[in-house]
DNA sequence: GTCATCATGTAAGCCGTTACATGATTGC
DNA sequence: GCAATCATGTAACGGCTTACATGATGAC
């Protein structure tokens, strides 16, 4: 979880981890919360890794060390360069020596493509999977939504098959259907994910999901 | 969280770990989860600090050991019974002697109180306390309820604040997108949650929220 | 008699938290 | 010079998971 947080705000941008806390900190979803307890411990870990490593001085800034799709993070930067001037005094290699700048490596980013294609059924990380989704290339970007929606598909199911029975305490009850509620309304969101997916891979707004190939009608 | 799912349950009907673990799984909102390894060692702990106490032989089924309140679990065995006629031939001590039927004992009653009226943060908590709101005296089911709405308002407040500004890559938009929905529609929830808990404190359909005395309009 | 299920537990480990300790830099 | 913030780390601990170990009972 962790690791795919700090390898994925690394893809765009070398950082150092105080401000990679803050830039978890602004993304949705509950991330607010990593601190610097488990977030340090990460770091060293993915660096004895290999997946990130140690570079010199001052961040990389304007010019991303990783040429394409790295829209996400690089503009969170300009837009924080932009609301917050004369706290960026400090591109050429300044001050604050002391402070540990991480770029993300070969492997590093092998990881990533890893973390950014696996099949959890943990909520959370499905969230850093859709954040971080510019990151892939739209074919496997789709494929991720897709098999999301088909996870979800199946829970609703078998909350629905549960929800026809049951007892018919008030608040029970009323927290089944809040449930079924939610899992629709994420069914629904997915749906629009893979909708774009799909139109960043060909333009064209196909509606069978399954495969190219000649499907009898 | 896994001391209130228990001493819940327990509230209403002596039971085992073993067919604890099933109810559980039964309760909506991933507590299916919940494994033997986390159960067991959580009843031991319960029961050293007095809130459960092994009782003798059978299970109170039909005869609660508390007398007001106590729909909610009693229906799920009730419904248990019915669909699964045959496997109950167990209520007179027969059989099946080496398994460790656990009540709940006064302490333990004051604890699952004060778990139920907890102001946390946590979701997972806050379905818990809605599973088992019918153990609580409506007015503090009220207010329980009443302190949720507020902090899921603060929640989506600072949210939509933050969704002014920020990047527009597009997955990280409509991430942040769905997550302003998905609050919003907690909020209505809660919102019927806290008419229901005011309908069976006085049957009248107040429309304030705040306080009884004239507000000045 | 053997297999599935019921039933209870322990051990190792992961992932994260809070609290604590430390020190550099900057603003006033 | 002092406080606030920036910045990095360690220690202790909590809660939960998986995997393992064990054994009783009932169905066939």
């Amino acid at each position: 979880m962790i690791d795919l947080a700090i390898l994925g705000l690394l893809h765009d941008q070398d950082l150092h981890g105080y401000e990679l806390k803050k830039r978890l900190g602004e993304l949705p979803g509950a991330f607010a919360g990593v601190s610097f307890g488990s977030l340090y411990p990460a770091l060293a870990r993915l660096e004895r890794a290999g997946a990130v490593r140690e570079v010199e001085g001052r961040r990389a800034s304007t010019a991303p060390t990783v040429p394409m799709t790295g829209a996400l993070s690089g503009e969170i930067a300009a837009f924080r360069a932009r609301s917050h001037p004369g706290h960026e005094r400090d591109d050429q290699g300044t001050g604050r020596r002391n402070r540990k700048v991480y770029g993300i490596t070969a492997s590093g980013r092998a990881r990533l493509e890893t973390l950014l294609l696996a099949d959890t059924a943990d909520d959370r990380t499905f969230a850093l999977q859709v954040a971080f989704a510019s990151q892939l290339p739209p074919d496997q970007r789709l494929s991720v939504f897709e098999r999301r929606r088909a996870a979800l598909a199946e829970r609703l199911r078998i909350l629905t098959a549960r929800r026809a029975v049951g007892p018919s305490d008030p608040y029970l009850h009323s927290l089944r259907e809040h449930d079924a509620r939610v899992l629709t309304n994420d069914l629904a969101w997915v749906d629009e994910l893979v909708a774009l997916a799909r139109l960043e891979l060909d333009g064209t707004d196909q509606p069978v999901p399954t495969s190219i190939g000649g499907i009898h009608p």
